[in-house]
DNA sequence: AGCAAATAGTTAGCGTGCTAACTATTTTTT
DNA sequence: AAAAAATAGTTAGCACGCTAACTATTTGCT
């Protein structure tokens, strides 16, 4: 729902729920990154993102530049239309979850958050044993 | 996760996440039901049931009969077959279930639970207003 | 009765997630 | 220094979610 809501914002900027996440999480920490580290801090295989970073690539969001020092790698890094554009989104995705979160309990939002670590935690220890 | 940890267990039957998740749907109330209201019932749009209903019905998971007094509607039932699988994955789900919540403190537990309700029912308001 | 609107199911096509397999480069081993 | 293994990025192909558009039937209106 939180992303079905955020299609009406996102697609008139010819962008995506999964393309305007890719520049979000670019704009947070990630821009210059090499592809591998990207994908990785958004939890996204390899492949997933060479097909986001594409179509963003082709709409002008981001530029790949070649990894001085190794050249197999490329560093990501966006437009300024894509900063411009990210200012606009951010705000209507601010808006969203404070609509959604509004008059809900602190307590029980913490404890929330408390048992859905404790159930990721425990979900990525099944496989290692 | 929940979805990948199953995997395991549902690709050697033939099945994946979806298509097991119909078939659990159809046992716990929807056998007998008409496609659109199976869809409605699993929250998932037509269309994508019928691609779902056409793979488990080519591996005899299910089958389509024509609704006696509509004869543009199909009901769908289980096959004996798909009972029987449906015995075996139940019981890994429930263990991989109990497992992640294992230890996780039940007034936490009915918090999040609380939260996450909420949220869903501001949700669906926030296309009507 | 007869035409318009609605409905059940389907097909077509897009976007996103995955894994497997390929290329080019880098690192490690021998 | 040469061969083997590992790594970054990519391509190919599958599954599944969606919307738009089509067919066949049913319902509603006049």
């Amino acid at each position: 729902m939180w992303r079905y809501h955020l299609e009406s914002a996102l697609r008139p900027r010819g962008l995506t729920y999964s393309t305007w996440r890719t520049l979000a999480f670019m704009q947070r920490d990630g821009d210059g990154m090499v592809q591998k580290e990207l994908a990785k801090f958004m939890g996204v295989e390899a492949p997933t993102l060479v097909r986001l970073l594409d179509r963003l690539a082709a709409e002008g969001f981001v530029v790949r530049r070649p990894f001085p020092g190794d050249r197999r790698a490329n560093t990501v890094h966006l437009s300024t239309r894509a900063h411009e554009v990210l200012e606009e989104l951010n705000e209507v995705a601010a808006a969203l979850r404070r609509r959604l979160l509004d008059g809900i309990p602190a307590d029980q939002l913490a404890d929330c958050r408390k048992a859905l670590e404790t159930i990721i935690a425990k979900a990525r220890d099944v496989g290692t044993d």
